[in-house]
DNA sequence: CCGATTCCTCACGCGTTCTTCACGGGCAGA
DNA sequence: TCTGCCCGTGAAGAACGCGTGAGGAATCGG
């Protein structure tokens, strides 16, 4: 089911859209702040995103930034502001598309499915392989031979190691930053060290790579970030 | 270069979308009918569609159906008409966007960097070439065959390397001050020795160049700065 | 409430990278 | 020809980043 975030700070409107969605059988969680958004957006990453520019504590500008430090998800945003620099700013800001109030629920409904059809397109590679294993991100499901008997086993993934290894897998062969990795494992506030990093890419490792200190698939660009190569 | 198929039937709105899309450095193919606008789509397949839904030959949606037969390239409709239900109609048939004219050309400069952003994603990311070595921007990835056993081998650039090539190569011919670059790669800080420059250069002829003291594509120019030379 | 799993933190060792400096060569102007 | 200036190159110590092991806190399920 698609998950979709609404964030606004008017109650009408906000019950309109949730009304709406949930008929078109679409998951609906509400943010009425910037920061409920960003934190709502880290614990339930949705599917797509629509925003109200005009909120209470910060800009929507912000969350837009904010947003696009860790995820590609689809932002449309629905506001009062007519102007077109406003509409400028966002969209060159990371947004998809910009909707003013007052909007025709079928048109911002028709948008959001194109948003939500441009977004499935790339997604669909549900299995990778990495040396034995295999790879399965839709049933979250890893399998390979076991280390002496050779008999199909499902390995045990935790769910940061999880977390971890589908951003790198979900992009293939382009390295992916440290910053990027912390934010989408662990949220997006500030993590000056990454050491968790090293120790999650290390148990990765000696789960599925062949010989573990000398990685042929999760590799490390050093001072950069890791990538995953196919 | 960005090639944009804008399909109108009045004169003057192709004229000025020519004018300013040109002034963007786009490549643009025009189209006054249905038909036009399909055959030129199928002889030089753009990067996107600007697209008028009242043509005179065929409706829109038609030429939504035509192209969306045989390629996913984003269509923006262009139109007079507000209703909703027509927008919903275009979307749903595979449109990306809808302006409504009379239109601000900013906003639907904005809307086409949105549509171009999105689907450039997944496709051919932009290579370089320097020498025996090709650079990825976008995974950053440098690959060329091994100095001795000419085998596909991925070049090992660190952090600062890498800074230092990618701003050369985004402003391909052009010079680039050595204050630019001590900017791009150090900070904003003032550096008076520009020593750091000079080695690093030079790594990175010695990575790159076939005669690390005869440089074909990193060149200095005296005084000046350096430039990359495709 | 307890055990097991998972998460987070820290410190150490090692290899790599950054920074700095000195030296030599090419080139232009005096 | 001499003299600066600027650039290329090599070397070396310092600083940094990564992998790894271990231990305690937190969480989950029974």
């Amino acid at each position: 089911m698609t998950r979709i975030l609404v964030v606004d700070d008017e109650p009408q409107i906000l019950r309109a859209l949730q009304i709406n969605l949930r008929a078109r059988s679409y998951e609906v969680i509400t943010a009425a702040t910037a920061k409920e958004a960003l934190r709502a957006a880290a614990q339930q990453p949705p599917d797509l995103v629509v925003l109200d520019l005009g909120l209470p504590d910060f800009d929507g500008g912000e969350v837009i930034r904010g947003l696009r430090g860790w995820t590609d998800v689809p932002i449309l945003i629905l506001s009062g502001r007519t102007q077109s620099r406003e509409k400028v700013q966002a969209l060159d800001a990371g947004a998809d598309d910009y909707v003013t109030k007052p909007f025709a629920m079928d048109e911002l409904l028709a948008r959001l499915r194109v948003l939500s059809r441009r977004s499935i397109r790339g997604e669909d590679q549900p299995e990778v392989v990495i040396g034995d294993y295999t790879i399965d991100l839709a049933s979250q499901l890893v399998t390979g031979p076991d280390r002496e008997s050779g008999e199909s086993v499902t390995v045990r993934l935790t769910p940061t190691e999880w977390k971890l290894l589908e951003v790198l897998v979900r992009h293939p062969g382009k390295l992916v930053s440290q910053r990027q990795l912390l934010a989408a494992v662990w949220g997006p506030a500030d993590h000056p060290d990454s050491s968790y990093l090293r120790v999650y890419m290390g148990q990765l490792r000696r789960k599925l790579e062949r010989d573990p200190s000398r990685p042929r698939q999760l590799l490390t660009e050093p001072g950069m970030g890791y990538r995953f190569s196919p």
